[in-house]
DNA sequence: CTGTTAGCGCCTTCAT
DNA sequence: ATGAAGGCGCTAACAG
């Protein structure tokens, strides 16, 4: 493995004229730049970005840190991410958490160590104990997808209550009154937004929200096949549901299709978050969609600006995109014998 | 920022001892431990890794080039990847090289000069020049999923030439014919292998492949809408299509549709790589499918390996998975009039 | 059990 | 236009 030196002794010149040529920086003949160049080339040189970064305390790394990449709504966040990251010439690591605020703090540990330049997060709760380590070792963060009150921070998210509100709205215009929402686990912000959106939009209706009209549960496919499960044993069956996002709606869908229960004929179905047209064979599900892609190029834009302009503490940003409604088959038509309302 | 100097000097010790402490290596008298413990907590001391590694020459870190991880097959992929390497205490840089030979010489490189401690590739093209680069810095490497001629390396991948000929004989049992390959690029060896099953169960059942029965084009939902179209317009129409991944498959299908073509009834379309459950409303399609958790958590497993047993220089592995067939409604029934084989 | 010395490979500073 | 010295934060190799 050769070192700066190698070249240089190679080439009949000092280090620090390599180390010029590397970086095109500062004076050099042209003579010299060739036979440095030829040296490099020569010996097959590649300059040792660890010592490079040591000195220079930049290493050209983010660290996005998501709860699940199996998910194709952060996995398209993230190809927006990567994106962007690259054609400003940096490059990534990122890590799963799977929901789980332990291995979020413990990969946080492990990339500041590695000296990252910045981070994107997901965070796994609503807390602000990671976020805060970041920040005490006075990294840039953008936090994605989640809000996290108590905290100034710069976050990218979607407007999740209004979209929650939007499509309980959608299922209230159909004529349905008695709806469970199939919502995520407490402290994520996204599923608490999407539980008060849906609340909103049933005390807007003048319906009294039932006690047990929102489920908890994982954000999963499994979760939401439990969940629906559950729904769908209630002594007042609802006659829809509102799934929190796109795992929890294909459960959820599973549940109804082995309780024999048809949709939308039977039970109406909407959800957040689509799966990408080249996944979808028939697309089928009403759903509020989060614009994945655009919300991570934007965070990372968010943090090469903080990044560029180093300590000029500017006020934190909040960007919140809104969510869009697409209307397909799984929310049915109109039900019978109902007032829509509005 | 402290450095491992001022929490000695805060514990009264020299800084080989708080770095012992850090490793817990060599030998530590309980009290010492305690004073450098509490000096490190009272400081927020957290070790930089990039000096560490800069000495002991190893970073921690692997790197995963593959060509897209939106494709959920990647994905999968990917997971069992991190969480193979996360638990022998790895981290994972990854990168996207879309196809491109070029953009993935270009995350190598930058790769290289992160001295990441290993590679994890899955090859845009069958061509040695990226792996070669990679050997030429020493740096060991798996390859993933495609099969490189030519040169002696680490495989991991799946049979895709047996699970073609399973797809193409299942075809060939239910009466089909005249059956089109809607293929990815050549070059790639997936794509090739696939095409090569075809081939060979046409001709072991006698049936001579018709000139333009293998179409080429990308492993995308695009390129299979534009294959299944450029079939559904030949003059000698086929009556089914075998498509080489599971993007190609979807794209198929809307051509299929949009064309007015009922699948399975007016044309079987089979193809390889599921969709995630989770992703999946309603199972449709009979397709071959790739173990791709279990390929990435192999594939890290042997890079440890090599890792671990250093310069030994074992025989290069080459490990081939079997594809799975999950025959499901879209190769549809025997076709009438047609005599099935064997 | 603990400390000293001497770099790892690169680049900033200052000199020539 | 080029080079010499010194140090980024850490740890191997030796002392003691």
């Amino acid at each position: 493995m050769p070192t700066i030196h190698d070249v240089a002794k190679h080439a009949g010149v000092g280090s620090i004229t390599v180390s010029r040529v590397i970086n095109n920086s500062g004076y050099l003949s042209k003579e010299t730049r060739a036979r440095v160049e030829q040296a490099i080339a020569e010996l097959g040189y590649v300059p040792n970005t660890l010592a490079r970064s040591l000195r220079s305390k930049r290493t050209n790394t983010l660290a996005l840190v998501l709860t699940d990449i199996t998910n194709p709504f952060f996995t398209t966040l993230a190809r927006g991410v990567e994106d962007a990251a690259s054609k400003a010439g940096y490059t990534l690591i990122f890590c799963n958490s799977d929901e789980s605020a332990m291995k979020e703090s413990t990969y946080v540990n492990i990339l500041l160590q590695k000296q990252v330049d910045g981070f994107l997060l997901v965070p796994a709760q609503s807390k602000t104990t990671t976020i805060e380590l970041i920040h005490s070792r006075a990294v840039p963060v953008v936090v994605i997808d989640r809000a996290v009150p108590g905290i100034a921070v710069d976050v990218v998210r979607c407007d999740s209550e209004e979209g929650a509100f939007g499509l309980t709205r959608l299922l209230l215009e159909l004529g349905h009154r008695h709806i469970a929402c199939l919502c995520g686990p407490k402290g994520v912000s996204t599923a608490d937004d999407r539980a008060a959106g849906f609340l909103r939009a049933l005390r807007s209706a003048g319906i009294a929200p039932g006690r047990d009209c929102i489920l908890r549960g994982e954000l999963s496919q499994e979760g939401g096949y439990l969940m629906a499960q559950q729904a769908l044993r209630m002594a007042h069956k609802p006659s829809a549901l509102l799934a929190a996002n796109n795992f929890i709606t294909i459960g959820a869908m599973k549940a109804a299709q082995e309780a024999g229960e048809r949709v939308p004929e039977d039970i109406a179905l909407v959800g957040f978050d689509d799966l990408p047209a080249a996944m979808v064979t028939f697309p089928f599900f009403t759903v509020a969609i989060q614009p994945a892609y655009e919300m991570g190029r934007k965070a990372t834009e968010i943090l090469l600006q903080r990044l560029k302009s180093h300590g000029a503490e500017r006020q934190h940003e909040e960007v919140i995109f809104p969510t869009q409604i697409i209307v397909r088959r799984s929310s049915g038509d109109s039900v019978m014998g109902l007032h829509p309302i509005g």
